[in-house]
Parts: structure tokens; sequence; C-alpha cells
DNA sequence: CAGGATCCGCGTGGATACTG
DNA sequence: CAGTATCCACGCGGATCCTG
């Protein structure tokens, strides 16, 4: 449920019940395209994991956040994000390796 | 670093210390191939999160466990374990939904 | 603004056979 | 036992264009 190159980082920028917008994402993950980010962000939906908020107005307004059921990923993306600043904090290894994932 | 089909897999198998060779990783992950199971280990390797003990020995004989830094991994392991915990002790949903994944 | 629809390359991963 | 070598399908993910 978690596999593929894009659902952990979307989550980590839902991260703490943040609720943002579709253009939101959009500008907070470079290099992401469209259609993988609404491909990602519905199966997760589907799964129960972030929840799509529609604004019925003109212009469109939908948000997205995470479910309770999504919040409670939060201790284990808080977890890694823990072993990141480990490696990170860590000797010789360079920096970008693991910031570059 | 985790992306993958297999990667978490494994992990969750070297967890906690355990010290497994190649032909028991196999065995206790049903439908991978040798293939996988060695490229998984390799990268994995080369990111220093498992390390590979060879004893040079006939029959050959070569272990995997988790680095040090690949221990720190653990809690965040846990926490995705007590994710899904969660997920099967909920209502509606079906429970052989968070397992196949 | 928030998508939907298409086309497409390429890498991931599966199956099988072989080896030191 | 612990891999290596090869072939190949499929689907992920990127790019581009279109729409309510």
């Amino acid at each position: 449920m978690l596999e593929g190159r894009w659902k952990l980082v979307i989550l980590f920028h839902l991260f703490g019940g943040q609720v943002l917008r579709f253009s939101d994402l959009e500008r907070a993950i470079p290099g992401i395209s469209q259609k993988m980010l609404i491909q990602q962000l519905r199966q997760m939906e589907k799964d129960g994991i972030v929840s799509r908020i529609v604004h019925h107005q003109v212009p469109p307004k939908v948000e997205y956040c995470l479910t309770q059921w999504g919040q409670a990923l939060c201790p284990a993306l808080d977890a890694l994000l823990t072993w990141a600043a480990q490696r990170e904090a860590m000797d010789g290894g360079n920096p970008a390796a693991a910031v570059r994932n």
C-alpha cells in the first residue's frame, strides 16, 4: 500500500494534519506529474489513508488530508525521518544520498 | 532506498537482529525469485542497511543481517507493524487487505 | 483549478537454465 | 548452497494535450 515512487513523499507533505490543495501538493513536490499525483492520491484514498474534500465552487477547490487511519501512520513516518536524520549525522557518507531518494 | 516490492518484506525478516542464510530468506519469502532476492540484498548491502557474511567452506554458506545503521530502522518497522495491526483491529474492512501487500 | 485521456520508453521483476 | 545469465512481459511513470 505504500509502494511506488511517490506515496511516501506525498504522505510526508500531509504529515501532521496538513490540509493541502491539489496545486499545493503539485508545487510542493518538484518533479511529480499531475498524472502521478492524482493517481497516487486516488489509490491512497481508496485504501483509506487520505481523504479528499471537494469544495463545490468555481474555480474548483479540492483539498487532501490524512484520514484518521492515515494519521496512525505518523509515528512510523516520524521514525523514518529520525532514521534519515541519523544517516546524515553519520561520518563519511555524503548527505545528499539520504535525501536523493 | 526502501522502494521496490521486496525490500520491506526482507527487512521484516531480518528484524530484531535475525541472522539468516540465503536459503532461509528464500524459504521465508514465498513468491520471491532468487534473482530478486539477491538483487535487493545487494542493493541494501550497498546502501549499508544489511551486511553480508561469507563463510568460506563447502557447501557455501552466506548469512545476512542488519547493519548497525540498518538496526536503526527497527523503530520505524515496528511502527509500521503497529499501523498494520491497527488496520486489522478496525471494524468493517476485510483483514486480508492489510496483509496482502 | 483540478483533473481526464493517450501515447510510449524503459526498468522492474518473473521464469528458466546453468555454475563454482 | 548460493548465486549468475538470459529472455521477456508488463506496468510504472513521464510527457503532452485536452476539458468542465
